[in-house]
DNA sequence: GTGGTCTAGACCACA
DNA sequence: GTGGTCTAGACCACG
C-alpha cells in the first residue's frame, strides 16, 4: 500500500511540515524503504488539495536533511544511508517537545496516563498502516 | 513557592503560548489554585524580559477560555469554577497532539519509549517545583 | 453584497470588540456563511481606518473562539462547524445582557417599549444589508 | 424593603457604572423616591464588598448629573427635580446601545425575541422588589 | 498601581 | 500577499 499523508488543517503545524515529519516518520519506522518512491510534487499537491510550492518546500527540506535524493527527471527516493543526527541535539529537542507536549495536554486538562494510552494506539495504528 | 515561568525562546513556540500554557498547566495540576493571584502584567513582564503586551496578550487569552478573572485595576486571579472543556474537543485535540508529537519526535530518530521516559521524568521535576 | 463592518467610535465598545461581535452577528444570521473568507487583516485594517494589530486581535479572538479557521499564508474564514455554546454560559449570558441593556435604558429614562421598537427597527434594518 | 444592590463581577460593566445605573433605573422606574435616603458611602462598601473610592465615585456620578443631592453630614438623597435629558443625545444614545445590544446577544446565538422574554422577565422581577 | 486599548512599525512564517 | 509575533510607547479606565 502507498504512504498515506493526512494533513490537519487545524493543528496550527504548516502543511510543509506536517508532510516533512510523517515521511520521517515513515523513514525511523521502516515504512518507508530505502529506495522507495516519493509521489511527485505535482500529484501529492493535487492529492492533498495545497500548493504545489508546498510540497516543493517539505521535498527540499527532506532533500537538505538527507532524507531523501531527488533525481531530476526521475524522481524523489528515499535516501539509502541513514541521516545522522546530533546526540546533543537530539537531547535537547526530545527535552523541548516532552516539556512542550505537558504543557498542550495540561490545556486539554488531559492527565499524562490518558495521553500515553493514545500514543501507544496511534502508534500501533500506523504500523497496521504499512 | 510561588508559581515558576520559564520561557523557551528556541522551542519555536510563541512565548505568549507558553505563558498560557504553563498556567493551564498549573491549573489541571492544582499547582495553581482558584482565586489565587498571577503576578501583575507589568511584574511578570519585568521577570521574564518580555513586553507587558506579551503578557497581556497571554491573560487575555486566558480570561477569554474561562482558566482566570480578571478584575480592572485589580489583578488577575485563577477562576474559581473550573473552566469547562467539551469531550469531543478533547478527544480531538488528543488525537491531533499526540499524532504530531510521534512524528516530530520520529523526526529526531527517537523512540517512543524513549520519549516515554523523558515525559515522566519531565513530569516529577515539575511536581517537586511546587 | 459583501459583508458590511462599521465602527462606531462614540459607543465606549472597543473597536476590536465591535469587530468581533459584528461578526458573529452576521454567522449566527446567515449573512456570513461557512467557508466565506473575511477581508484579509490589511484590507479591513484600511477600509475601517484602524491599525491592523486591531484587526488581527479580533480576527484572533474570532479563531480562539471557534467562529472562524485561519490558515497562515491563505486568508481567515468563517468556520464549518458551528461553535458550540455551553446553554448554562448562554443563559447566564443572556440575563446579565438583559440586566446591563435596563439600566442602561434607564439611564436614558426611554421606557422598555420604545427600546423594543428600536431593536426591531435596526434589526430589519440589518436584514435588508445582507 | 431596601433598594437592592446587585454586582456582577463578571460582566465586565465596571462596579461603579453598575451602581450608577441601577440609582438610575430605580429612580425611572419609581422604586426609588424623590428625598429617600440612599446608603452611605461607606455603608454601601461594606455591603457591596468594594473599594469606598468606588461607591464614592458612583454618587458623585449621581450628584454631578442631578440624580442625587448630597447635604454634608446628613446623607445622599434621591433628587426631587427630575433630572433631563437632551432629547437628542436620547435618541442617539438609544440606537447605540440597541445596536451593541443586537451585536451581543448574537454572540451568544440568542434571538432576539429569545431576549425580549428575558427583558420582559426582569423588568417583572424588579418591579416585585419594591 | 492595576489591566485595557490602540498605534506604529519591524520581522518572520507560510502559500 | 497572507497571517503571526513581538516591541515600544502612549493614553485611558478602574479601584
Amino acid at each position: 500500500m502507498a504512504f498515506k499523508f493526512s494533513l490537519n488543517n487545524s493543528s496550527g503545524v504548516p502543511y510543509y511540515r506536517q508532510i516533512v515529519n510523517q515521511v520521517i516518520y515513515g523513514i525511523v519506522n521502516a515504512i518507508l524503504e530505502p529506495g522507495e518512491r516519493l509521489p511527485t510534487v505535482r500529484q501529492l499537491a493535487v492529492d492533498l488539495q495545497v500548493n504545489l510550492n508546498t510540497i516543493a518546500k517539505s521535498y527540499s527540506e527532506l532533500e537538505l536533511r538527507g532524507f531523501v535524493n531527488t533525481q531530476q527527471g526521475t524522481g524523489t527516493f528515499i535516501s539509502d544511508k541513514k541521516a545522522t543526527i546530533d546526540p546533543i541535539e537530539k537531547e535537547k529537542g526530545l527535552r523541548r517537545l516532552c516539556s512542550t507536549f505537558l504543557d498542550e495536554i495540561a490545556a486539554l486538562s488531559i492527565k499524562t496516563e490518558e495521553a500515553f494510552a493514545t500514543l501507544k494506539k496511534i502508534e500501533k495504528e500506523r504500523k497496521n498502516q504499512k
